[in-house]
DNA sequence: TTAATTAATATGTAGCTACTTAATTAAGTC
DNA sequence: GACTTAATTAAGTAGCTACATATTAATTAA
């Protein structure tokens, strides 16, 4: 009597994958209702709506109200990245995190820089540059855009003894983040930066922040020569 | 009377947030039993639970059992990266999409690939090293090794018809798949197959997955430059 | 004092009911 | 036929109870 008393979601869920998977259901195929699914397995509708909002997470399937629940036509491989504040990430690594601010200045937001806020007005901004260190070797070399008008404490912020990164993640929550990945070859000013050679290939990660609407920062951080995004599964 | 009779899960979750950006509660502070936050706030307990399992997945708290809730000392930028079939990432942007196979042949596992398999024997591998278009220009160039112990059926397909990204989603499901972003300055075979420049920086998603322990398929794409992967939040 | 056992506790899960909401379908109306 | 409105449907949510499970804390035995 191996027989499990009572069914699990996840022991659902992974019936329901295994008939996708197996083509019992085709992409693009409607599955029958909750209630059914769990008169059939005897179980709760509960149960399965447990297991089918886990399936909708990761992607293999789409509900609707009233419209039910469909396989997905296109499987996505969805992943989750978890970027924490450089000082710990380097870390948890073993290596001694250092940090040294380059420079800072207030001006005006660059048309770029607008663009990826999607800013009507201007806003006033501090434009701040530093580098962060593993092993007193330069680790990613981060050019940043604070909001002031959003953000005026930043301004009050001894941004050599403490990094923008951090005091923003501590200090300034935020409701919408957008993230962009690409390779870049390093220009004269990155590469002397990183202390690496012009050309080089470096992956950078941009990432820009607002609350509600307001911007509070965007940052790209040119990461030195072979550094690695894994995802955290 | 804008009072709401029954508090939902999110109210409670953006309550429960908003006390932890404030400072209510500091990073490693314990919060209160669900319990005891449900009576405050009143409302059932497995409101607040559906609240505190939202906050957890999004990297802000962390739950045991019987330690209770507690506010993360290091908070993450956690997102969720949406990698489609090629494909369809090509014609969601509304290109064509083209495909060419560039070779396959059946080789012994290298010393590398084994590695990122976790493999303690041997197994047999086939290579395939294939082009994606996007309005007939390199889009992605991908150099895939296929574990025909565990994928066998592989061998039967036409990959000169189909590619093996789309063939494997469709039809081989993974439990664990590992991803790895980073750059590279193309070689002179890459740059070859993307016509581009060799030492052009590229963006480099490298892709391995499991079904249990067996090992299915690493891939490593080297995308055109000015690829950019973005975060669907 | 240390190790093993037991009790206490906070989260996790399953099941049920009742109600809400979004979306589609059907029925009227011009 | 085209448009509006109402009914229907299936997922989503809230609340409750009961029990499971993982840990920690307390207690007892060696």
């Amino acid at each position: 009597m191996t027989q499990v008393s009572r069914l699990s979601w996840q022991e659902v869920r992974d019936q329901i994958r295994a008939g996708i998977l197996n083509r019992t259901f085709s992409p693009g195929d409607k599955l029958p209702r909750d209630a059914d699914i769990a008169d059939q397995l005897g179980c709760a509708r509960s149960t399965v709506q447990r297991a089918m909002r886990n399936l909708s997470d990761a992607g293999l399937v789409e509900r609707k109200r009233k419209g039910g629940t469909h396989v997905r036509l296109d499987p996505v491989t969805r992943a989750t990245l978890d970027i924490p504040i450089t000082r710990r990430e380097v870390e948890r690594r073993g290596s001694i995190y250092g940090y040294h601010l380059i420079d800072q200045e207030r001006s005006e937001t660059a048309r770029e820089v607008a663009g990826k806020f999607e800013l009507s007005g201007p806003t006033q901004m501090m434009r701040v540059r530093a580098l962060h260190l593993a092993d007193h070797k330069p680790h990613i070399y981060e050019d940043r855009w604070v909001c002031t008008d959003t953000v005026p404490e930043i301004l009050n912020v001894d941004l050599a003894r403490e990094s923008a990164n951090e005091w923003l993640v501590r200090n300034k929550p935020f409701t919408r983040c957008d993230l962009r990945f690409y390779a870049i070859s390093a220009d004269v000013e990155t590469a002397q930066h990183l202390s690496i050679e012009k050309g080089s290939a470096l992956l950078v990660i941009e990432r820009t922040t607002w609350i509600g609407t307001a911007p509070i920062t965007l940052v790209k951080a040119f990461t030195a020569p072979g550094y690695e995004l894994l995802t955290s599964i």
